[in-house]
DNA sequence: ACTCAATATCTGCCAGAGCAATGAAAGCCC
DNA sequence: GGGCTTTCATTGCTCTGGCAGATATTGAGT
């Protein structure tokens, strides 16, 4: 059974759309958010950067760049420039494994964790804004279907 | 009552996180198809180019570049852009307004409705597919939660 | 007519992402 | 050890998107 078919499917109604927009609007926000936090403005992290980071703020274990890429579906070639840019920030630090010399460990500076904990609160945030009006069960909802979107894409 | 709570609260599994994702995957696929795709492979049009096709291709009347960024909140010095490679690919054309010199009005050319019908099939079939296992009241359900979360970004 | 504000487009700059090709390193098989 | 494949990271190319600044045009007020 399709949801959509030729009569009716919208494509600037679809949930495609909707998701699309969702995105660019909790980025901006978060963009919006970082650059007005004046105790972050001085480092200046992005929306984009702030999801790496927290990836391996939260991590176990140590993890290389193919690591990060291959959690994250991110692509290696974005990794690396991503990487250069944390990095020259001082938030983060390439480490050569000395065992196997192809991979590029990645580690939190002091300052990177440091920073981390306000970025959280902040992401949080603004996710309880854009979730305004929910219920747990609606939020819980809105997770499973975009889990199972996810599951269909593989 | 917020949804997400300090202690709670993992960046990796949040709704933002997810959308993010979902977002990324129906991109890939589209793109996918529209270069398996031997119709389309010689205009070479992307995913991102396709939403404003299918904006121009179903509006009732004409549109300018400034329209579709208020609808679509889009950023104008991206559209200039797009639309040069839009114009490059001979799927739009520029149609300055002779009343309001300012406004470009965007047509789209006979190659461009030739082409269109195909795209909106293509992206209507991944979103199926993407969409699999859904009832119709899943998917209504899905839409909703979204449209919430947009007015909350408002 | 003149000034001023608002609007639309365009341009330059930067961050971001995917893809393809390259090079370095490791693992494997003989 | 010598090839062969695989895995990683990097770089170049392209498309994408936000922001700020420049320019052109319009319209409103005086």
């Amino acid at each position: 059974m399709s949801i959509y078919d030729s009569d009716n499917y919208e494509p600037s109604r679809s949930v495609a759309y909707l998701v699309g927009q969702v995105r660019t609007e909790l980025l901006a926000a978060l963009d919006r958010e970082l650059t007005a936090c004046k105790h972050v403005v001085d480092i200046g992290v992005t929306a984009a950067q702030f999801v790496v980071i927290s990836r391996l703020a939260s991590a176990e274990r140590k993890k290389s760049a193919s690591d990060l890429c291959r959690e994250m579906s991110y692509d290696a070639g974005a990794m690396t420039r991503m990487i250069d840019r944390l990095e020259s920030k001082g938030l983060v630090r390439r480490a050569r494994c000395p065992q196997d010399r192809r991979l590029v460990y990645l580690e939190m500076t002091e300052q990177g964790r440091a920073v981390y904990p306000r970025l959280r609160e902040l992401s949080m945030s603004i996710q309880n804004r854009f979730l305004r009006g929910f219920s747990r069960a609606d939020a819980r909802q809105l997770e499973s279907l975009l889990g199972r979107m996810l599951e269909n894409a593989a």
